[in-house]
DNA sequence: TGAAACTCTGCAATCCTTTGCAGAGCCGGT
DNA sequence: ACCGGCTCTGCAAAGGATTGCAGAGTTTCA
């Protein structure tokens, strides 16, 4: 049923090997044949079989990807970006969800191993030990991931923290809550080294949680940053930021007026939120691009002339209604 | 440097078909070998290659998903559920995003045909003059389409409908809009059938629109429900009711003490918003499931008794704070 | 005119598995 | 002692493509 390159050889009158030479180094074939070959298999609809040609070339044209949980809105705008930019340099993607289990990331990466050029680990959940495991299973490139020999693709986290805290401390905030997503990840280390980073003199950090990094952490963590008297928050994330201000409404806490709150993400129902969230873009669907771009490229290249390992987006940035100048008390 | 098949059987000293055989056939081989080779293989960390398999078998293993678009947050939650099930059933997934467009929904479909036992569309764009091109090329499933012959599974948006109609009725609304979302979607030709199966002849309905079912398409179909003068609006989906709130609340307008707002789908910000959105919830992640389960039954069943075809999945009613009973003029 | 150098094409091996067929060894029955 | 029937294993073909090698035909140049 499904035509093959025999086919379009028979229906050619040409062997194999020239057909499979019109389509992958065309001018080893003469014009005038390839012209008919490609119309011939044009006609017959052929498609080229990629499992096979995997077989001999130990190239799939696949790449796999890997995210912590889909449900989380900010995985499938990178995973847009992956999947577009992969379809353009002709490669499908494999999908995969781990459901925040390191163990079971492992597992995936293994089975897809085969399948896959190379995977690219969204803000992978595995401990440097289990990375150990992988490594050399496949290429691997990383998002929001720093590891060692590994391309990476970072979203700056820090420098966006700087610009959060630049922003507050414009307005006149002077004690600010950060509340911790999961003590254990990575993205947390990075935020919170910005924020280290970015430590004036003339502003006070109370660091709070850890929290879950979910809307339904937010109470939870705005009650405690009531407590300490701060007059603005920044949250580990949106979706945190997003509970905390759904609790200072609850509390009739008014946003901004009474207490500033700053997300990071900026995932779809940020500016949907009311107020609209301020927060942090990260340039999602470029770094999935941008991990694809690795990825080709450490597969293109030498090997010995190593492409970059490291490309680092920049945050942006976004204020909308949610931080404003303190009030005097 | 990846260990096969052949790897397994000189280092176990068996032929190749052994091997295989203790893995696909296990009756076949006495067990004493077999455990020897299976232990070898595990040892040896052997995998077998899927696409050299496939191409024997005709099977790959592999299903397909499309989508329309990732950053529609409808969508990741479906595929959540199709990655799942099909991970339990040993299927690994690829995954496409069409952008909405139909074109190039098809060829991805024609991309995929040689490399998946089937693909699930979700939410197809294509006429059904372009279904006509890809029927055929592989096995397919619907999520929310009906197409002759092919398994479908649906989201009971119907029931859905009326249960919002019933609820405003209850609340004491006699004149409320629908907004329609685009014309041409079949998601949308169905809510508007459930709109008018529980027409009832104490509440009139104001169809409006379409819009783009966008948080951006808000404002615009907001002003144009109030000046019909109706107590409550029935979005076509979550994010336009959404835009809806967000414009009702910069218009002074309080949600829902003077109007009443009902979405549909019950994305995770809906529950978010203030005030929490009314929403009829849709099951995506069982009908991502129950999507493969369709093909894998399609794939396995003898082809003669083809087992459904259609699986219903019934909606249910979100009630939050967005509704409430009308304002009395 | 002949040889050398190209250009183009086909043969056959190869990639990794699965599977039909047949052979080897063993058992029980006559 | 022999034969039929099991159970278990191996040989070899097949599946769809790519590619090194060699051969056929053509061109170039001395």
């Amino acid at each position: 049923m499904p035509v093959t390159i025999q086919d379009v050889a028979r229906a050619a009158g040409v062997s194999v090997s020239t057909v499979s030479r019109a389509f992958t180094v065309p001018d080893l074939v003469k014009d005038e044949t390839r012209q008919h070959v490609l119309q011939t298999a044009e006609r017959l609809g052929y498609r080229p079989n990629r499992a096979a040609r995997g077989l001999i070339t130990g190239k799939t044209g696949n790449f796999g990807v890997i995210v912590p949980d889909l449900s989380n809105p900010f995985f499938p705008t990178v995973l847009k970006g992956v999947q577009a930019r992969a379809r353009e340099a002709d490669y499908a993607v494999f999908l995969a969800d781990c459901d925040e289990n390191a163990t079971e990331e492992i597992a995936l990466v293994q089975a897809m191993a085969k399948q896959v050029d190379g995977v690219i680990l969204c803000s992978s959940r595995m401990s440097p030990n289990q990375l150990e495991r992988v490594v050399g299973t496949t290429s691997l490139v990383f998002i929001n991931r720093q590891v060692r020999d590994h391309p990476t693709v970072l979203m700056g986290a820090a420098g966006g923290m700087r610009q959060a805290i630049d922003h507050l401390a414009a307005l006149g905030h002077r004690r600010v809550a950060f509340l911790n997503g999961p003590k254990a990840s990575w993205s947390n280390r990075e935020r919170r080294r910005g924020l280290r980073q970015s430590a004036r003199y003339d502003m006070e950090i109370v660091e709070l949680g850890p929290f879950a990094p979910r809307f339904e952490g937010g109470p939870h963590a705005a009650d405690l940053a009531i407590a300490e008297g701060v007059t603005a928050i920044i949250a580990f994330n949106d979706l945190l930021a997003l509970g905390v201000m759904s609790r200072l409404a609850d509390r009739g806490i008014a946003v901004p007026d009474e207490m500033s709150v700053v997300g990071f993400d900026d995932i779809p129902m940020a500016g949907m939120a009311t107020p609209p969230l301020t927060t942090v873009a990260m340039q999602n669907e470029r770094a999935g691009r941008a991990a694809v771009d690795l990825l080709v490229n450490l597969l293109t290249v030498s090997g010995a002339e190593a492409g970059d390992l490291r490309r680092e987006l920049d945050c942006q940035l976004i204020v909308r209604a949610s931080t404003s100048v303190p009030a005097r008390s």
